[in-house]
DNA sequence: CAAATATAATTAACACTGTTAATTATCAAA
DNA sequence: TTTGATAATTAACAGTGTTAATTATATTTG
């Protein structure tokens, strides 16, 4: 009797045929193309469909939310082998903007739109199916931590400390992908390279952190 | 023949009137809930009208825009007596914060959504009427500098450091207005109060900074 | 004062959006 | 072969920003 379980497959398959044209059309159009209709219309099924498969438009959205924290968290995890905690401190932030650079609309679901996590504070209480994330705090706390094994961040809570690294490297990235860091750079930087304000600006943050012992 | 200036000064008014509404409706309701048509509700004009006044519902955000930023502007500026650039620093960090959580929407169209900065790049290509926010720029690197004669952040260049700093208290923003410091914070810190998190991150930030010398 | 003109405001409509209810097609079970 | 479930579709709703065509309201001219 395994017509049932051929059943549960082709739905599976179906849901996953919708959320890899999504992620088709997210990643080639960004966000604001992605609709329904064209979704429907790249898997050549009628709209409507859709809402068989996904409860609406933001728990897609919040499939392709978890698609790219795991793909973060496999770049972080290619870091693991660095030796020195530092190092992997340094590299991790590298990996980070890069990461953002080159997957902008993922990186614009996964830290600056706030819709597909409305959905998973509602939708979810507890927050255990949400790992991806944390995961990868979780690394940069070990990171830290590290650190201050090796001398850094002397007296510091790491929990706080990893806080704010991450917030000025997630600073760093959305003000650069909204133009501000531009914006400002042409007042006060005129003789530096805007595609690479970015890097410069980090590399002066990481200066900075080696003088924390 | 006051007769023109009296039409102007009636258009300025109705400009003016339009602004309102739709600053009443975002700080009361949010940006979603602010739509041409209910701006034209409230000040019971027809929908179309509100297009006689400006090009478009960009063009009612950015200003809406510029007024977040004098309004910041001026919060700034209440802090140019302090005597000590160190302090002041801090306390721009403080206030910088306080606006972020007291006015968030405002916050997410000055800092956060695209939109409105789009509209600006197409629009003016010298970004002379762009003032607010270089000026505000301005008094964080002018501080920045004060904080080097002071002894601190000693062989750095201001300008790529005023940058990153900035950048850190805007990842705080940005994290905490979309629940993600919440979110790590209540698997990492179940202890700490949630609704005060961004301003403990914020005092370890500057236990570090205070170590730059 | 009456007619011509400029401009302010409105109505109607378009092309979209996400989403739901009602209807039809498809296929396994009785 | 008919019944019943379920998959998929069509039609529609209530919105959105925005534009073209039309009406109302003043101002200028004859």
């Amino acid at each position: 009797m395994g017509i049932k379980e051929r059943k549960e497959r082709d739905r599976e398959d179906t849901r996953l045929l919708i959320l890899d044209a999504a992620k088709k059309l997210f990643t080639s159009q960004g966000y604001e193309a992605t609709t329904i209709r064209k979704i429907a219309a790249e898997i050549e099924y009628s709209p409507t469909t859709i809402y068989l498969y996904y409860k609406d438009k933001n728990e897609i959205l919040y499939a392709l939310h978890r698609e790219g924290f795991l793909l973060l968290s496999r770049q972080f995890q290619a870091l693991a082998h660095v030796d020195s905690s530092f190092e992997r401190l340094k590299a991790m932030g590298r990996t980070y903007i890069r990461f953002a650079v080159e997957n902008r609309d993922f990186y614009e679901l996964m830290f600056i739109m706030k819709e597909p996590l409305l959905n998973l504070n509602t939708a979810c209480g507890s927050p255990q199916d949400w790992e991806e994330g944390v995961e990868s705090f979780d690394f940069l706390l070990q990171t830290v931590e590290g650190c201050q094994q090796e001398g850094y961040f002397k007296g510091q809570d790491p929990r706080l400390l990893s806080m704010w690294i991450w917030s000025t490297v997630h600073g760093l990235c959305a003000l650069q992908m909204h133009g501000h860091l531009d914006h400002v750079s042409r007042h006060q930087l005129n003789e530096m390279a805007d595609q690479d304000i970015i890097n410069q600006v980090f590399e002066s943050f990481v200066r900075s952190l080696e003088q924390f012992r």
